[in-house]
DNA sequence: GCCTGCCTGGCAGTTAATGCCAAGTAGGCG
DNA sequence: CGCCTACTTGGCATTAACTGCCAGGCAGGC
């Protein structure tokens, strides 16, 4: 454990994603300098970079592990477990182990309104997708399979992503007042349901 | 008609979209800079960016347009039709109305393959859909309305663009020997096929 | 044939991002 | 305690995508 330096380098990384956020929703996401952040959080431009790697990643980062953990607890449902549910049980523990609702909350707005993040957010799960669909492959029954099942996964994979993507759309316009778990089964259920 | 003017610039436009494209092809996307398009194509590099906004609309610049046509073909479908078909009847109508199948290939190809591209265009594509949503609402059952109407229709609309991806994505990795509306009819079967 | 108006190109400047190098500091070792 | 090594930091220069500004040119009307 290289204690000290891993410690300070924690810190300050969350220093400056916290005076990151705090400007951006003082002046906007576009309107905010990477100079301007480096120079109140106190640390250079270019060690700012090399804690994120790009200005988006100050608000999309962490998502990268998150990933991680949403393709593990996947694979690990009981394996009688239908495809949707696996999914429907990998989203909810990534709610769980996401920010602070609060700050959720301010990051969603914020990637929401700003174009080039909802850009850079969507890139990010779109790697997510890619690397769920063959464990959600696997899980699907090789049975009549009329459409090959690559098509199926992906389709189901891309669904699933629309309909959170969706959920947390509603759920940031309307300041988190209703359940995001709720709302992604009733996004669900408008287009899994006939009649 | 301003004819002169209008005609030369349609046609260095389409110099300079034609000279991109290609040495996006050769090149790849990101490794293409702005001076070597403009230099190859006979343009100054200030006079390109007033033709395209950005590097990424010399891509995925004729969106806006499609997405017009879009929604007008789902407003126009006959009132008994369903959402759902409405949206498949609009799908095919902008199928048609895209470019020439080989050019469609190559420029889908570019944007599956670049990341940056991807959701840059999937962002586009977001507009189109906040502007279908009330046209779908319009045409659900205010019936049972379990699921707010709003959230079913926005939910409705995000799933059928995550199948046209889908469809298009593997339709490109298949270098088009697949029909697109196929894809796109196995992709919704996998999502909506109860089993 | 001149005048007006739009368009073009060049130039400078901003911002994000990357490479390079010198300087500083933590931590191990004699 | 003092040195050495490893890693990190910060400054400088550079690139690439844009943007604003201004001068000059060319189509089209009079």
């Amino acid at each position: 454990m290289t204690t000290l330096w891993e410690r300070s380098r924690q810190v300050a990384a969350q220093t400056v994603l916290d005076t990151a956020v705090r400007l951006f929703a003082e002046q906007g996401y576009e309107q905010t300098t990477i100079a301007q952040i480096a120079r109140e959080a106190g640390i250079s431009q270019r060690s700012l970079f090399r804690y994120f790697g790009t200005k988006e990643d100050l608000v999309c980062g962490d998502q990268e592990a998150l990933g991680e953990l949403l393709k593990r607890t996947v694979e690990q449902q009981p394996a009688e477990m239908s495809a949707w549910d696996a999914l429907r049980a990998g989203f909810e523990v990534i709610l769980t182990a996401n920010h602070p609702p609060e700050r959720a909350l301010e990051l969603s707005r914020l990637i929401f309104d700003t174009p080039s993040l909802r850009s850079r957010y969507i890139e990010k799960r779109l790697r997510w997708q890619a690397e769920l669909v063959p464990v959600v492959r696997a899980r699907l029954g090789d049975g009549p399979g009329r459409p090959a099942p690559d098509t199926q996964a992906k389709a189901i994979v891309a669904t699933v992503f629309a309909c959170i993507d969706t959920a947390t759309e509603l759920w940031a316009g309307h300041d988190g007042r209703f359940d995001l778990a709720d709302l992604y089964d009733q996004c669900l259920a408008a287009v899994r349901d006939h009649g």
